[in-house]
DNA sequence: TCTGGGGTCCTAGGACCC
DNA sequence: TCTGGGGTCCTAGGACCC
């Protein structure tokens, strides 16, 4: 059996914690440049704030209902977030976090009995230990897993769990699931799946594997047997190095001036390559994009996006950024106003196994030392105090974020202080 | 005025090779 | 009358996730 346990509402939960007066009151969160609705809470749903709603189209109803807006504050939901990981990992042998609000638990080689007794425990001591509300799914595989928890959120929200052990139970829940709400079925898949009359996921046993193959590659096949109980999804317990490693950010208001924009670009690629070093990678690839804002259908537009390959893999930042420089020289175009600019580095190795060109002049273990020092003072005063010239200072691109939150958790200056 | 950011996996089709 | 076939590697783009 496997568990998934997820954080309800977590952002909201989270900001919750250290203004307690808000519980009960519609809450929500805001994406980056505060932008759209990206967490809400159960009274904010009530009242129609959508996953994804731009918040400058719903103002009057935020206003209406005296909604208490927050910018992401992601330092202090990432450290909530391993609070409750470390605690239910104590629970279960082992566990895959996957994602900042939701993890699965290994829970083979445990009775019916047993598998509820821990996840009664688990969801008791996150609350009182942390204050957050978790839901808890329990099923045969990830997927079942994921539409076990969805349904405990929806019909047993006090309590919090479901466990679909029996096949009634399992039917019961399928019966009551939308397709749409299915793990890995998004817009362009229910839509094709509703269009040939499948409208539930009690439903989708009955087609055949080879049509979903078909018309859902293979991730349909193996979604299939999911929803059969058979599981089709590896466990990663493992922290899995990632693939690619991306950087971008919308500005805060439309850019026009060339200098500007390639210190907001130099910055992203500057973060890149610290985030390369972090989990001991190095990039063989770059890519550079820079684009208009599609949603000004009064302005010309703009995107273009380049993909240079380097002499060899690197992860010091002075040759990630003179690649990146380089990428934007190219793309770069007078005469536009520019939302958004990013890197995305890939093709990665681990920092030991890099092959060096023979016939490059450079070697980048020269900067390595310089570097470390660099990350090491960096990291004692959090924040990036040693920078390139390129970096600049100003930040006058930088996002809105004008409902941001302490960092109740992880800075002195601005824990919580209470008047007693 | 104002619409996030960071990921994964899969497939089709082109380039290239023998 | 009539243009091989099979294999690999790479990339762009589409689907999905939180």
């Amino acid at each position: 059996m496997v568990a998934l346990v997820d954080c309800n509402n977590f952002y909201v939960s989270c900001e919750r914690l250290f203004q307690p007066s808000l519980q009960g009151k519609p809450v929500i969160v805001l994406s980056n440049n505060d932008g759209c609705a990206i967490a809400r809470s159960e009274e904010a749903k009530a009242i129609g704030i959508n996953m994804g709603t731009p918040a400058f189209m719903v103002r009057d109803q935020l206003k209406q209902h005296n909604v208490k807006i927050f910018s992401s504050n992601y330092t202090l939901y990432d450290s909530i977030s391993k609070r409750v990981m470390t605690l239910i990992s104590e629970f279960v042998e082992q566990l895959e976090i996957y994602s900042i609000d939701e993890a699965f638990l290994d829970m083979s080689n445990m009775d019916k009995i047993g598998i509820i007794s821990i996840c009664e425990k688990m969801r008791k001591k996150v609350k009182e230990h942390i204050g957050i509300p978790v839901s808890i799914g329990v099923a045969k595989t990830k997927t079942l897993a994921k539409i076990a928890n969805k349904y405990a959120k929806k019909k047993f929200p006090s309590y919090g769990i479901y466990a679909a052990i029996t096949d009634e139970q399992v039917r019961e829940m399928l019966a009551a699931t939308d397709i749409e709400g299915i793990w890995g079925i998004g817009k362009q898949y229910s839509l094709l799946l509703n269009k040939n009359g499948f409208n539930n996921a009690l439903q989708l046993l009955e087609i055949p594997e080879a049509w979903m193959r078909n018309n859902m590659t293979v991730q349909g096949q193996r979604l299939l047997n999911e929803i059969k109980g058979i599981p089709a999804k590896q466990w990663e317990f493992e922290n899995e190095i990632k693939k690619n490693i991306c950087t971008s950010r919308s500005f805060g208001d439309l850019l026009t001036d060339k200098d500007l924009i390639r210190e907001a670009l130099s910055n992203y690629a500057a973060n890149c390559a610290l985030k390369l070093r972090q989990q001991g990678s190095a990039a063989r690839s770059m890519i550079v994009f820079l684009q208009t804002n599609p949603h000004r259908s009064d302005q010309k537009q703009y995107f273009r996006s380049i993909n240079i390959r380097f002499d060899f893999a690197a992860n010091d930042t002075p040759t990630i950024l003179a690649y990146a420089l380089k990428a934007f020289e190219i793309i770069y175009r007078q005469g536009f106003y520019y939302l958004k600019c990013g890197v995305i580095v890939q093709n990665l190795v681990g920092e030991n196994d890099i092959q060096f060109n023979l016939f490059s002049e450079k070697n980048n273990l020269k900067s390595g030392k310089a570097i470390k020092a660099m990350d090491e003072l960096n990291n004692k005063r959090g924040r990036d105090l040693v920078r390139f010239a390129r970096q600049g200072f100003e930040k006058k691109y930088r996002l809105r974020a004008d409902h941001l939150s302490q960092r109740y958790t992880t800075r002195i200056s601005e824990v919580l202080k209470i008047n007693i």
